[in-house]
RNA sequence: GGGCUCGUAGUCUAGUGGUUAUGAUACCGCCCUUACAAGGCGGUGGUCACCGGUUCGAAUCCGGUCGGGCCCA
């Protein structure tokens, strides 16, 4: 390969960064403004294909807004907040956590960020996002901070936000409690072991149970209010086995008749089942997990780990005679995404949203706004049908945006710091007082806030950072569909509450990257491709041509074949181009007399309006599309090959005419194509002498007077294709014949006859008028 | 188990009621036509997942079945 892709794109990057031509938001111009609420990459883990296949798209239509005279904000963040950063410090730098103090852990979670954040911007740059990379917030930044805790203080203000003590979904692993929106199934072998319960007076019911570890937590035995022994055993109170307690039988209809015995053991809290029908029966509490994971019943368990006392309790029972069976099964838990732990239900203090109440408004709000592609939204929609619980905020973990309060030790009232204080780290801050009873004495809150939280307030951040408040909602979101429920949803909700608004006119969801099997990328299956190598390998651009090659809602899987496609595009339209900068230049008296440029003009034109109306709907695959049926076939088979002869050998006048057409034909293409290849496209223009970037200047006007020339000029090309097909049919050199005989209805004119006769190299080409179509080689 | 979605040549893909189903990629053949052999032209390759229905006519609409994916339980 003759052409140096690689440095071609380095030296636009170069170029881009060093003229400061990205901006956050386009100042300038009069045109409306069109902001995009981009997704912050999280700075722990890698890069992966996601970052190369959907960020893309928010990349290509904010270039196409631009072209169309938009004023666009482009903002670009970076999420360095929460339990994934901290877990990554924990995991990848390999930092015992437990013996640093919270500075020292805060610190290196800074440091950990940051390098990560360089080389994310590094690669951005190098996909040719046209972003202010220098001018990024971070979601970890005292500026968020500030943004977050004042909108948590409107939040408790309004009544939105609260603390309770109650039912909370925790993580032993990662040590914190964790929202219904981070939960995950996860489908686990386990033993359902049949346990013997005697009641005083000597009758027995056997329950079945995956969690025997719970028993001293068990609080009442309970079948189906249909089941027949709701009757025989009425009254039983059953001991509870080797710890000897007695609890009741009671009924209800959330047990299972066909499960197992029929009856199970009641815990505090073994599932979230225990916990609905503990509440609804006003049964005893029996908190016996940690949040570490260990029990604590002050019995022969006592310390160990779930797992660990899980064996042990069931040697006990069976040495003692009360395990009846054993039986593995397979089912499903409920267990933190992050980690694969499975939950614990526990109850403590913590901060919540109030979402509940809310349900029909959020599916409203949801309607107002238009989703690309519609059927998305019915996503959205069941997700909020299914909502059980008010989201938990509070994270009982290091790194976060702190919760902004204290507690005051005389009164017991809420304190808030004043929002010209903000922002505040209640751990380390001080000289708050009570502002129900003056007391100084304060108990500062310890958690942070879940990131989600500040996910939530995208808009508002980036907006502020950008200082561009006041322009609410924003038009467009990007985001994949595997974060509907988490990332849209609570975006909307936010946006709800605090500002009774919708956050952006349109959202956009993309699909997921998979290896070329369709399976999912992951280091165990070694599986992974990362960004960076399909780069180096295939160039920025091709890499864009792949993600704009089919439906961006759709999951991919990552192929040679479309990376192949698009670096040929790349190499073509260099070659295109360098033949259009060797025409003759010039100003002609007339632009389109020639048959062949009014055709291409009218192309030209048909290509712009339906690329327009792809990319207004983010219909980027098939504004690719488009481009690419005009580029190859229409301008790179058909015209270019048509101008070779004129070009040479025409009038001056001609020359002219050509080199001008052909010219404003490939600045047109180029515009088209510029929003998914950048670099090409800005190399294309300075090989054609145009002083300013390809990114720049406005989107080509439509014409539109050379509709019936493109009709009517297809007779010449259905002949031309026509030769060239009988030509590769007699698969020999040309000395073999001597030309063709073309017999027709449609006989062309003599210009056209000549057109064709130049375009094919061929100057024996006969015509005869007929009403029988026919193409023969002349020997 | 529920919701959504997808199923079109070896592979990827266009096509939401109307000739012979689009194009790419891979493979084979011919042509070095002075921008490009990473090109041009041609060819091989399809029961449009399956079954049934609606219709003059179905890849397309409806119902069901099977299989993949995502989300939720």
């Amino acid at each position: 390969m003759d052409l140096d892709v690689d440095q071609i794109e380095k030296k636009w990057e170069a170029a881009w960064r060093n003229q400061g031509d990205h901006r956050t938001f386009e100042h300038n111009g009069k045109g409306s403004i069109f902001s995009i609420d981009t997704p912050p990459p999280t700075v722990s883990g890698s890069l992966h294909m996601g970052h190369a296949f959907s960020y893309p798209h928010q990349d290509m239509i904010a270039r196409y807004k631009r072209l169309r005279g938009y004023r666009v904000f482009y903002p670009f963040g970076f999420d360095n907040n929460g339990l994934a950063t901290e877990r990554f410090v924990e995991k990848e730098l390999k930092l015992n956590t437990s013996r640093m103090s919270l500075e020292e852990i805060l610190d290196s979670c800074i440091k950990v960020s940051e390098s990560s954040i360089e080389k994310m911007k590094a690669f951005f740059r190098r996909a040719g996002f046209s972003a202010d990379f220098d001018n990024a917030y971070t979601t970890y930044s005292r500026e968020s901070w500030k943004i977050a805790q004042a909108m948590f203080i409107d939040l408790f203000q309004s009544g939105r936000a609260y603390r309770e003590y109650g039912m909370t979904v925790r993580c032993t692993t990662c040590r914190t409690a964790i929202s219904q929106i981070e939960m995950e199934d996860a489908e686990r072998d386990t033993d359902f072991v049949y346990l013997r319960f005697k009641s005083e007076t000597g009758k027995e019911i056997i329950i079945a149970t995956t969690r025997p570890e719970m028993l001293s937590a068990c609080v009442a035995v309970a079948v189906n209010p249909d089941d027949i022994r709701i009757e025989e055993l009425k009254g039983e109170r059953f001991k509870i086995p080797l710890y000897g307690g007695e609890v009741p039988l009671i009924g209800d209809s959330r047990v299972l008749k066909d499960k197992g015995t029929g009856a199970e053991m009641i815990c505090t809290f073994g599932d979230q089942n225990d916990y609905e029908i503990w509440k609804d029966h006003d049964l005893e509490l029996k908190n016996i997990i940690d949040d570490r994971g260990h029990i604590r019943d002050g019995s022969f368990l006592e310390g160990m780990r779930i797992e660990d006392a899980r064996k042990k309790i069931r040697d006990l029972l069976r040495e003692n005679g009360y395990e009846v069976k054993t039986e593995r099964i397979r089912h499903s838990v409920n267990t933190h995404e992050r980690c694969g732990t499975p939950i614990e239900i526990g109850v403590s203090q913590q901060w919540y949203l109030k979402y509940l109440d809310m349900k029909e408004e959020l599916i409203e709000q949801g309607r107002k706004i238009t989703w690309y592609p519609d059927f998305m939204r019915i996503r959205y929609e069941n997700w909020i049908n299914g909502l059980k619980w008010d989201w938990c905020i509070s994270r009982q973990r290091n790194l976060g945006i702190p919760i902004p309060v204290f507690y005051c030790n005389s009164c017991n009232a809420v304190v808030l710091p004043p929002k010209e204080k903000l922002p505040v780290d209640p751990r380390f801050d001080s000289g708050f007082r009570c502002d129900r009873c003056g007391s100084g004495d304060l108990t500062p809150e310890k958690d942070v806030l879940d990131t989600w939280f500040t996910s939530s307030i995208s808009p508002t951040i980036a907006m502020q950072h950008a200082g561009l408040s006041g322009h609410y909602p924003m038009s467009a979101r990007f985001q994949g569909h595997d974060i509907i429920t988490t990332w849209a949803f609570t975006t909307i909700y936010r946006s709800m509450i605090h500002y009774d608004s919708i956050p952006w006119n349109h959202i956009i969801v993309s699909g997921n990257v998979f290896d070329s099997r369709g399976e999912k990328m992951s280091k165990s299956k070694g599986n992974v491709v990362y960004p960076d190598e399909v780069i180096s390998k295939y160039g920025a651009d091709a890499t864009r041509f792949w993600a704009a090659s089919s439906s961006i809602y759709e999951d991919i899987n990552l192929k040679d074949q479309e990376l192949v496609r698009g670096r040929r595009t790349v190499v073509k339209i260099y070659n295109a181009i360098k033949l259009v900068s060797s025409l003759p230049q010039g100003n002609p008296e007339k632009k389109y007399s020639l048959p062949f440029n009014r055709w291409m003009r009218g192309a030209v034109d048909r290509t712009l309006g339906r690329v327009q109306a792809a990319y207004d709907v983010y219909d980027i695959p098939k504004a690719r599309l488009e481009t690419d049926n005009l580029f190859w076939q229409g301008f790179c088979d058909n015209y270019l090959e048509m101008i070779k002869y004129y070009a040479q050998n025409g009038s001056e006048e001609e020359k002219m005419e050509i080199g001008s057409c052909a010219r404003e034909f490939a600045c047109a293409i180029m515009k088209m194509y510029s929003p998914i290849a950048p670099f090409i496209t800005e190399e294309a223009y300075s090989m054609l002498g145009m002083k300013e970037s390809v990114h720049s200047q406005g989107w080509p006007e439509i014409n539109g007077k050379f509709d019936d020339d493109y009709e009517n000029f297809r007779n010449v090309l259905d002949i031309i294709d026509g030769i060239r097909k009988e030509r590769s049919r007699l698969k020999s050199s040309r000395e073999s014949y001597s030309g063709f005989s073309i017999e027709r209805a449609n006989i062309p004119d003599d210009l056209e006859k000549e057109i064709i006769r130049k375009t094919l190299r061929e100057e024996n080409v006969q015509f005869r008028k007929s009403e029988i179509e026919k193409i023969e080689v002349l020997k």
